[in-house]
DNA sequence: ATTCCGATTGCCT
DNA sequence: GGCAATCGGAATG
């Protein structure tokens, strides 16, 4: 369905610098595409946190500019990549103006292209046949920040990403209603605990936990 | 220089 | 459900 389609509108830099939650909650049912040399990755987006360091100490902004800050402090529209854990990355999508230190967490997607190349990704060998992945691979190749980006092979180098190039870029994607966002506390963190930032499309496979 | 610990994951009981 | 893996960023000495 989405295969091959290259007829899908970007967001522009004016959706990234909207109002946090609303940019959050807008980004369900998107899609995020990344373009290597060889291979195309795209999946659609069903599970995000949104982050902002002014008010929310779970922010990595909230401490203030440092140079592993930088780019959620900039302008919306750009991948702010972080290593965390010794061994994973994640990657957020910023949000706002200059100054801010705004972000969307991208906690998890569907696979829709570039699927085989997802599995030897996460399952760190080569070659896989896709068809021969059982259910429950199949969901972990995505479910989940850290899996996502090995997934779609996101790591340091890009960090700063202008989302509106053609490397990593975010399209729209199948309406998601109102009623089908679930809205929770956020998972994993041990500040601010209590912000109900996390946002979910009901009932899909691929949402973490 | 040293210490602490994290926006996670996978394996073990 | 518990916990180890693994390392870089930030705070502290």
């Amino acid at each position: 369905m989405i295969k091959g389609d290259f007829s899908r509108k970007k967001l522009t830099r004016e959706f990234y610098t909207g109002e946090l939650i609303q940019v959050a909650k807008s980004l369900l049912g998107k899609i995020l595409v990344k373009q290597d040399e060889d291979r195309l990755f795209a999946g659609r987006i069903v599970e995000v946190e949104a982050y902002d360091g002014a008010v929310d100490e779970a922010a990595h902004t909230f401490i203030g500019r440092t140079p592993r800050n930088e780019i959620m402090f900039g302008t919306g529209g750009f991948l702010y990549v972080y290593f965390t854990y010794g061994m994973y990355f994640c990657c957020n999508v910023v949000t706002g103006l200059e100054g801010e230190g705004k972000a969307v967490l991208l906690r998890a997607v569907e696979p829709l292209t570039g699927i085989k190349s997802m599995a030897e990704n996460r399952l760190k060998r080569t070659p896989v046949d896709p068809a021969s992945l059982t259910k429950k691979e199949f969901r972990n190749l995505t479910s989940g920040p850290g899996k996502l980006c090995q997934a779609f092979d996101i790591k340091r180098e890009h960090n700063g990403t202008d989302l509106l190039g053609n490397r990593i870029y975010i399209t729209e994607g199948e309406n998601v209603k109102a009623g089908d966002i679930v809205t929770s506390k956020r998972i994993g963190i041990t500040k601010s605990v209590d912000l109900p930032w996390r946002f979910y499309i009901r009932n899909n496979p691929f949402v973490s936990k």
